[in-house]
RNA sequence: GGCGGCAUAGCCAAGCGGUAAGGCAGGGGCCUGCAAAGCCUUUAUCCCCAGUUCGAAUCUGGGUGCCGCCUCCA
């Protein structure tokens, strides 16, 4: 089977090929960290944790790098509003970023380089690009000449003259530096500090980096020149990775990636959830609430990554009655293994199948990494878990022998895992539940049986209404038997 | 205005030329004193039009409607 992946570069689905067997280096573009996540950050977040975690599943070694951007204008100006450094104020988020991450069970990347951290390979790089004739001082600013970098707009797939005419009706009143710059489209990697604002030395004076140029370092330094996959939501695809795409391949004369991939979008209503629109709603609110995580996971990988994804309450909603069910077949094994140990022995003339399900879904995932179709098999699984169990407590016997069940459970697990998705048994409280012992249970029972047989229905349903309060349910079986089992 | 993407049941969503996965919600049935739980079962011809083909949701052309990017943005 033959993995392959939708290349923003070509437009196309292509076989997916590292640069070395077996190794995957992957750089996805983190956050600017002054403000909490919102739901937009965690699809990102989620979308790749999968990914990396579908390549290591097909056994590739991945080597997974996560930047934060830590200095830029919205953390300057969120400091100043504030009163505190802009360190503090990145700091907050970058912690407050890792509890987000850890709720949702999105793993620790590899490394989680920092702009300010990489401010020598910063200045090498806009060296590299003024010696080479991309970059230009003007007015204490460096910047980056567009028109030098001959393929510029490959990976937006734009032609220079098109962005011109689009940022032309802007940029002369919102930007008020851009007198300064040769061309429109051109871009600051280097920019002089106003008194009071944090700088850093260099040989263009006093000043901090623009947006775009901490990636081109930090990929270059942690990962090297050129890398498998450069990953990231796609509002960064133009110009954020096409200026990282300039500015790394001018500098270097290598390319940045051999593949770029983008997610789509988390909308509201039909529009962008953004911070502009002030649509957003947190990743922490919505944990708060709460709604369990895995919810939120399910609910983005429901949808293709590249698709955009319309969040409603209704979406959550079924996400998490979708959830519940999976969780059913998830727990089967803590559930029933004891019972199960108990049944005799069948043939386990279906143990073939097994395998059948692990091909089915790397079928599907290895098609552009498609975890909504690879999670028909999960629920499959679930759902005949889920049945066999009802089985079980209803009837006291299964249909399938306990062998194969086990195996099928464990293959669920195994592919929730690959997804991200766990649940855990609760843990007993033990409180209210477990004050009724089983004697006590089954004398009630035999009493409401009594009730029953008088008619007296009044009874029969106050001790059931009563029972049931108690966690217990009980389930009339034809014949007049009675079994019942704990919540 | 330029560039790109999407349009599949009540809702969400797979599908990549061979006759519509899955989830959610709903319908019917069995069981029951009634319930609950459970079990069984059921629900689309794919935005419109015209082509290509033995055959199209899937390819081509033309519409229509949404969305994203072109400015900070995951």
């Amino acid at each position: 089977m033959t993995l392959t992946l939708y290349n923003t570069l070509t437009r196309r689905t292509e076989p997916f090929e590292p640069i070395e067997p077996g190794k995957v280096r992957i750089y996805c573009c983190g956050i600017t960290v002054y403000d909490y996540c919102h739901l937009g950050h965690a699809r990102t977040c989620l979308v790749w944790d999968v990914v990396r975690r579908y390549l290591q599943w097909r056994g590739y070694e991945v080597w997974y790098v996560q930047n934060f951007t830590d200095i830029d204008d919205k953390i300057l100006n969120r400091a100043q509003q504030e009163g505190a450094s802009t360190e503090e104020i990145s700091e907050r988020f970058i912690q407050a970023y890792f509890e987000d991450m850890e709720r949702l069970h999105v793993k620790k990347a590899d490394a989680y380089p920092r702009a300010t951290h990489t401010l020598n390979g910063i200045k090498r790089l806009v060296a590299e690009l003024e010696q080479f004739g991309y970059a230009y001082p003007a007015n204490g600013d460096i910047y980056y000449a567009v028109r030098q970098f001959r393929s510029y707009g490959k990976l937006s797939q734009r032609k220079l003259e098109d962005l011109r005419a689009g940022a032309s009706g802007r940029v002369e009143d919102s930007e008020p530096e851009a007198p300064k710059k040769k061309d429109p489209l051109d871009f600051a990697l280097w920019k002089s500090s106003k008194p009071g604002e944090p700088a850093w030395d260099s040989p263009w004076g006093a000043g901090r980096p623009g947006w775009h140029i901490e990636c081109s370092a930090m990929v270059r330094e942690v990962l090297g020149d050129t890398i498998d996959l450069h990953v990231g939501g796609g509002d960064l695809m133009f110009p954020h990775h096409e200026n990282e795409i300039a500015q790394s391949e001018a500098a270097t004369g290598k390319p940045l990636a051999h593949y770029w991939m983008h997610n789509g979008m988390v909308k509201v209503g039909g529009e962008k959830m953004s911070k502009s629109l002030g649509n957003f709603t947190t990743v922490r609110d919505l944990l708060d609430k709460p709604i369990d995580p895995m919810v939120i996971r399910l609910n983005v990988l429901q949808t293709h990554y590249r698709k955009p994804l319309d969040f409603t309450d209704e979406g959550l909603e079924a996400a998490a009655n979708g959830w519940n069910t999976l969780k059913e077949g998830l727990l089967f094994g803590y559930q029933y293994r004891e019972q199960l140990k108990q049944q005799s022995a069948v043939s386990n003339q279906q143990s073939i199948s097994i395998t059948n399900y692990l091909r089915r879904f790397a079928e599907a995932v290895d098609d552009d990494f498609n975890f909504a179709g690879g999670l028909a098999v999960l629920f499959e699984l679930a759902k005949e878990l889920r049945r066999e169990g009802n089985l079980l407590v209803h009837q006291g016997k299964t249909e399938t022998s306990p062998e194969v069940l086990e195996k099928q459970w464990q293959t669920l697990v195994e592919l929730a895992q690959v997804l991200g998705l766990q649940a855990q048994p609760e843990e007993e409280t033990g409180e209210a539940r477990q004050h009724l012992s089983d004697e006590e249970v089954e004398s009630l029972v035999l009493s409401r049986a009594e009730a029953r047989k008088a008619k007296n229905y009044a009874e029969s349903d106050r001790i059931r209404d009563q029972l049931q309060e108690l966690g217990i349910t009980l389930i009339d079986q034809p014949g007049g038997l009675t079994r019942w089992y704990r919540n």
